[in-house]
RNA sequence: GCGAGCGUAGCCAAGUGGUUAAGGCAGUGGUUUGUGGUACCACCAUUCGCGGGUUCGAGCCCCGUCGUUCGCCCCA
């Protein structure tokens, strides 16, 4: 038997529901914010991706699905987020000739080379915003409080939102200096990836969750002391918008993201109701991006969620969404099944949905489907009915019953569809 | 890449070396060939992920392998 490949899995219809919701609420939200659908190719050049988020982070050095095109010259890359190919596209279609700033959003699949875990694949989804061409911080808060608003309207609790401010490539320099300064005499103390990590990306050693080396890094100057004049008030401004608008938030000063783009603003939405893998959006500044790319000197911000981590939250919450017909069409008969079919599509037509029984068994066998298929209402077709144009209707709470010709059935459409609303709650 | 747990039917499972592999859900047929939800009856794994080994005898023990889950790393 032919398997899904390991870190992918098929979304099966029972649970089709909860992604359809998320999609759904988010299109809203983000279309209330004037942002736009944007859709660009699932791979790109590698280069894209390396020069984007950066050669020394783990995605780029060891996450990539990375293969040779058939004529054997380009490398491309299956996109491990969305950032880099939303900003090439930006940039390659001109989009700042159009002046102010884009508001974009997409959604789709993205793939990374991992050990799948609780909330990990390597075929995930995410739904992402991109907001370019502003430094200004109401910029920053009007991303964060936008993904706010999603979770919120989704219905999830305990979530909590971790920010901290990275600064500018400057800021970050003068910082990594500091930090190694201070590192450096404990050197032998580490653990082994973070001692690894002192000359090639020490930040992230304040992320590490090794128990001597949070301690250590517990009195490790802090990136905000580094920040210049002008970082830090972005931070303290943007901090102080959140207040206003009555985001909660707590300032972590080791939160240091994966990706090198990353400037100031940075941020993190954990929920305690996940495993290990607890983000549930993640986002923050990329002032430097664009030009990086080859575009002109741009600010801008962003996040992403993660849809499967989203798909479990809900999860706990509430059950799947499913669609259940209004109707389901029994019949027996040659005549009688066309009848019946025809009957259907004609009711769909006027805005109901149903199901049609195609077995053509015992009357017993389909009123057994009808009841399993959760239909408000049973419509009975059998000779009688076919010779008379009729049909029964039947409701099947109560189990009241009476016939009605098929032309006046078709006819009492509002009648119909508010009896169902009723019998729906 | 590293560590730990788990693989018995479509799903949930009992079974810890000794004749025929519990049970439940779902499914199919019937009691009931023009009326469902309940009930009752029947059917539904020559086989326990796969390969090898130990043994008179293996779902059960051992080795390998594949899959899966959780964790490390990293991130959404």
């Amino acid at each position: 038997m032919i398997q899904a490949l390991r870190g992918t899995r098929d979304i099966l219809p029972e649970e089709v529901g909860y992604w359809q919701l998320i999609e759904q609420t988010a299109r809203e939200i983000l279309t209330k914010a004037v942002y736009q659908e944007i859709r660009v190719p699932i791979f790109e050049q590698t280069s894209l991706f390396e020069r984007g988020i950066g050669e020394a982070t783990d995605v780029v050095g060891k996450e990539m699905y990375t293969f040779t095109s058939r004529g054997g010259k380009t490398s491309i890359t299956l996109r491990p987020e969305g950032t880099a190919g939303v900003v090439r596209s930006y940039i390659q279609n001109k989009l700042h000739a159009q002046g102010g700033v884009q508001r974009l959003w997409y959604t789709g699949a993205m793939f990374r080379y991992e050990r799948p875990q609780a909330g990990r694949q390597r075929q995930f989804h995410q739904i992402g915003l991109e907001l370019i061409g502003s430094d200004a911080p109401r910029a920053d808060v009007e991303a964060i409080a936008v993904a706010t608003e999603i979770l919120q309207a989704l219905g999830l609790k305990n979530l909590s939102l971790d920010i901290n401010s990275v600064g500018r490539g400057e800021d970050r320099q003068k910082y990594k200096e500091a930090l190694v300064a201070y590192l450096e005499p404990y050197k032998a103390e580490l653990d082994e990836d973070s001692r690894d990590r002192l000359t090639r990306n020490p930040l992230r050693i304040l992320d590490s969750k090794d128990r001597k080396t949070q301690e250590i890094a517990q009195d490790a100057p802090k990136i905000i002391d580094s920040l210049s004049d002008s970082s830090k008030r972005h931070f303290d401004t943007v901090l102080n918008l959140l207040t206003d608008l009555g985001i909660d938030y707590q300032i972590d000063h080791c939160l240091v993201r994966g990706l090198d783009y990353y400037t100031h603003t940075a941020f993190e939405i954990k929920s305690n109701d996940l495993g290990a893998q607890a983000t549930v959006c993640g986002g923050g500044r990329y002032d430097g991006l664009v030009a990086e790319l080859g575009g002109p000197d741009t600010q801008a911000i962003g996040w992403a969620m993660g849809m499967e981590r989203l798909v479990l939250l809900l999860q706990q919450l509430t059950e799947s969404p499913v669609n259940t017909p209004d109707f389901y069409l029994v019949s027996r008969g040659a005549v009688a099944e066309a009848q019946a079919l025809l009957l259907s599509q004609k009711l769909r037509q006027t805005g109901f949905t149903v199901e049609l029984d195609l077995s053509s068994s015992a009357f017993g066998k389909q009123f057994k489907r009808a009841d399993r298929s959760g239909a408000v209402a049973c419509l009975v077709l059998g000779d009688a009915e076919a010779d008379n144009k009729t049909v029964n209707l039947k409701w099947l709470a109560s189990g009241e019953q009476k016939a009605i010709a098929q032309a006046e059935l078709l006819g009492m459409t509002e009648e119909l569809k508010t009896r169902i609303a009723e019998l729906r709650q």
